[in-house]
DNA sequence: GTCTATATGTAGATAGAC
DNA sequence: GTCTATCTACATATAGAC
């Protein structure tokens, strides 16, 4: 992934009002497209075709199909880590810090905003993309990995008596869990019949994590 | 998916031993390049390269491109099931049935199978694959689905109190999950430190998927 | 910055000799 | 059944006019 580990902005002079405008819209095109075709099934075109752009456009502003799939991972991780670690925040100074408030710092801000706004759901099936496939390890690691720290340190003040790697590997199965939830709800339902609130799926997935990090034999270290 | 639900075989002569061993190779090889570059990213010339086999006999016997892969999925999906399903009657017959049993009976046949063969370990990644992508819902649905039932059925006796939507929703989670440990397991490592062995990691999924199982959960005014 | 036209490569698929 | 040669389509990318 040596593309993926250049600069995304070499400095220039500042873009117009306009040609943000039409990054955007390069951007935007391009977070469906992946999101629905994944990198290699995706195509210039078809993102052109989206953004109702030229094919000369997607390439001036995306910088090549890696760079621009770089560029879209990137847009709006930024935000997403702040949401998360605004609410690690909040719920530390909330009261009483537990697995689940922390599980629900991590995963609901990120699950809210799917709610209002099909463009995040979209991205959300984009970082599944990003997690799934290990050509784009490099990505996830600069786009979501240091996120994820402040979320372990916090589990592992609650969980003192677990190993770092027993930590490790159900924080991974929480969030490959969390993925699921956000873009296989379809799949729940099939195999459950009809589907429950998308708001009673998620309280599943905290609970069901939570319960799998602390388990009834060992003890809580709060109340919520 | 048109093309994925027709019949693999249109039967015609038996075909010779030379035949068989040849569809084999093409097989493997399908098997090995999907696994590691994904449907889209997999071209067949690259499998052909693989199999030591020139272009056409490719397309001759995988029927084109969707075929093929639809063909790779199947081929092992029979054997697993059957691991799965000899798992859990054992595990009927051999004492009480726990939670803990059930999902032993469904990860481990496949767990340990990807620990003695290669081949298997990329058969979960396309499992992987396939999972993920909502293209190949269908082939999913074919090949893994009917599995699951018995192990729902025998979840849903061991948790008479869940919703069947919230039994469905964390057998998600757990199936995500254990796919994750699969094949993200250098993911894990890089997240908690030097890694613990692989026999360790399906203890701890086992754990974490159990626990988060039972405990207090969802339920439904009238849902048995 | 934007758009048109085009260069260059490679994809999936097949026809027909062996 | 196997392999060669080839068809057609479309991919990424760029050069250069506006």
């Amino acid at each position: 992934m040596t593309l993926s580990e250049l600069p995304l902005q070499t400095r220039k002079r500042a873009p117009s009002k306009r040609a943000l405008a039409t990054k955007a819209r390069v951007l935007d095109a391009a977070e469906t497209v992946f999101a629905a075709k994944g990198f290699d099934g995706a195509t210039i075109r078809d993102i052109a075709a989206h953004a109702g752009e030229p094919v000369g456009t997607i390439h001036h502003h995306g910088g090549g199909k890696e760079r621009l799939f770089h560029q879209t991972v990137a847009r709006r991780a930024a935000t997403l880590s702040e949401l998360r670690l605004t609410a690690l925040e909040a719920a530390k100074e909330g009261g009483v810090l537990t697995v689940e408030t922390v599980l629900t710092a991590f995963f609901k801000p990120f699950f809210d905003v799917t709610q209002d706004d099909p463009s995040w759901r979209n991205y959300a099936r984009l970082v599944a993309h990003v997690s799934t496939d290990v050509r784009w390890a490099d990505i996830a690691k600069e786009c979501f990995d240091p996120t994820l720290e402040p979320f372990m340190d916090a589990l592992t003040k609650l969980l003192p008596n677990q190993s770092r790697q027993n930590l490790a590997a159900t924080v991974v199965f929480s969030v490959s869990a969390f993925l699921a939830l956000l873009t296989s709800r379809d799949r729940i339902g099939a195999i459950g019949g009809t589907g429950a609130s998308e708001a009673e799926e998620l309280q599943d997935l905290i609970r069901f994590c939570s319960q799998g990090m602390t388990g009834p034999t060992r003890q809580r270290p709060g109340v919520t």
